[in-house]
DNA sequence: ACAATATGATTTGATATCAAGATAAATTAC
DNA sequence: GTAATTTATCTTGATATCAAATCATATTGT
């Protein structure tokens, strides 16, 4: 008798295959989620910050930080990768984090004077490289800030 | 005297920030590779797939399996990462390497029998999760063949 | 043919990512 | 006012990701 469940779907096609290559919205998403990821990483590379630190630098940037919890949900990302990236920020000096005296089950973690001067750095580096983006986006017939709206509603 | 660099660019403010937050195209992609690597890799979970091992997968299940650069390429990865997202799908007897008899530098990825099977599996999974990403897409109001044409080319 | 260069892939080291489980504190039920 | 539940965060273990350096094979120049 054969190994194989005879219930069991066929492999797919050559067809289907591509199909599912062209048609696939979430490796679109990954896609461009490592390329701008790679060139924002090279952009901000002279300052030691990739482009999740800065984004989550900037998160953490207001007078009254939020809840980790908060800052999680802001960046779509699981509470648990939060905490492992807060690491190697707060071991630069870039961030502190402390008790929050709201509610002593959760922390705050606030940018130290480094982390601010860091990005007060950063940001033209960003305001360069997005503006290259969506020159090139813009050239290609695609309106940038409608783009960016609807990769909004994705998360 | 202080240990301020005079030129340095001041801190951002919190109007600044909160621009950056709201039109990075960059932390949008991220937002958005986060939340639907999420959600396909937990309607993949009864198999033991993630998405990307996914579409790595259907990247190799071709005829004549293109070399290991043009597969990462149409991923828009980095060499390096596909040499190690492989490892696992061979362990497990998913995908199985060889010498590229065209040029001694390279090697092939292909599926095995069993890796064509799980795709078999994965496929309806694939179609019913992407039907949904796309209802709610269009319920709001967002075209999702045209979405994914657009963030296609941010790679 | 030999040397110099270019290309394909891998290893190494660091960070990113998530699920599952654990810990601690707040809230609710009784 | 305890006990049960919920909430906030962290730890662990596995995979993902990239840059830089390395190794092996091709290609090119002479």
């Amino acid at each position: 008798m054969s190994t194989e469940d005879p219930d069991a779907p066929p492999p797919p096609t050559l067809d289907q295959t591509l199909a599912v290559r062209d048609r696939c919205l979430c490796l679109a998403a990954q896609r461009a989620a490592r390329a701008l990821a790679r060139r924002f990483d090279e952009a901000f590379r002279p300052l030691g910050l990739t482009n999740g630190q800065f984004s989550l630098l900037m998160a953490l940037n207001q007078p009254k930080p939020p809840a980790m919890g908060r800052i999680a949900a802001m960046l779509a990302m699981d509470p648990s990768t939060l905490t492992a990236a807060l690491k190697p920020l707060v071991r630069r000096g870039l961030v502190e984090t402390g008790p929050d005296p709201d509610d002593r089950r959760g922390r705050r973690a606030v940018p130290t004077e480094a982390g601010r001067a860091l990005l007060g750095a950063a940001l033209p580096i960003w305001t360069e490289t997005h503006a290259a983006v969506d020159a090139e986006l813009a050239a290609a017939g695609t309106d940038p800030a409608a783009l960016r709206d609807a990769i909004w509603m994705l998360a």
